[in-house]
DNA sequence: ATATAAAAAGACATGTATATCTTTTTATAA
DNA sequence: TTATAAAAAGATATACATGTCTTTTTATAT
């Protein structure tokens, strides 16, 4: 569904939230580390997302990534569309050009509910909620 | 969500059975213009969908492809499988290595109705039934 | 038999996502 | 002010999906 990017981005910034949470701010090498991604990937992955304004960074001693605002809920959404982009909520499952549901191709009924479905869920879920999840041990951030 | 070469496959296995239909067996430069598919590309697609038994196909003079069973329902899922592999259908959206309900990653609970109802759609829509809704006027196979 | 038409096969090319390496910039600590 | 630590940036590499070109094989029509 989503590509490695997308994975990678969302993984690292809820581990980024639970660390600003302790009052810490990670660097990419230990993010990439408990996330399990490639380190230097995933230091570009955390540039775009800091260009895009989701999440800040300080270079230098003490540096690292955090949240300006913290509580202000980051909807999955709103990760995906900026790096995935926007069509990705609206491609044609079939392959057209265009989805339109004036005129329909004959997957339409199938499967635009499933993409809605799909773009429900990301917008309701946020880092912060998928954060909690996981420091109450009902979730985990990585596998074996 | 699907990929080219899957979106490829299934349009182009629903213009060959509509034209089987009518006694026809399209050669691969006719349906990639039906479908609006690259000619070359298009003609690999159809290579594999043959080896796996999906469609059968003619050499030589009046040769092309076609159903060897037209009545037996071909549904999108043998074709993804085939195309996309196995894994495509119970990957972890979240990016871990297994998708496990039983020590699932936070994207889970959200995650895995969506991922059952592609799953449900695509197993339940056949090849049949989408060329049915062309030939019905109901939907289109291509878009300008 | 020969010419023709078509898929199959193999080789090659391009594009995009993913991944790594090196150098530069910037902030902090000593 | 110098050393150090960290992100940013740029260049390069690899893998895989996508796409094209050429040659071979095979069936049919003449
Ligand atoms: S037209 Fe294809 S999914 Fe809407
Ligand atoms: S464990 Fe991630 S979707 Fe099931």
């Amino acid at each position: 569904m989503l590509g490695k990017t997308s994975e990678y981005a969302i993984r690292a910034l809820v581990y980024v939230y639970i660390q600003n949470l302790e009052g810490k701010r990670p660097g990419f090498k230990e993010i990439a580390k408990k996330i399990d991604s490639p380190e230097q990937f995933t230091a570009k992955v955390l540039q775009n997302l800091t260009r895009a304004k989701l999440i800040s960074s300080m270079k230098g001693r003490g540096g690292g990534f955090f949240f300006d605002h913290p509580a202000t809920p980051l909807t999955l959404y709103e990760i995906i569309r900026v790096v995935e982009g926007e069509v990705f909520f609206s491609k044609c499952g079939f392959g057209l050009k265009r989805c339109d549901s004036e005129n329909p191709c004959p997957l339409h009924e199938d499967y635009s509910p499933v993409r809605e479905g799909f773009l429900k869920a990301v917008k309701n879920q946020t880092i912060q909620a998928l954060a909690n999840k996981i420091n109450e041990r009902k979730a985990v951030l990585t596998r074996l």
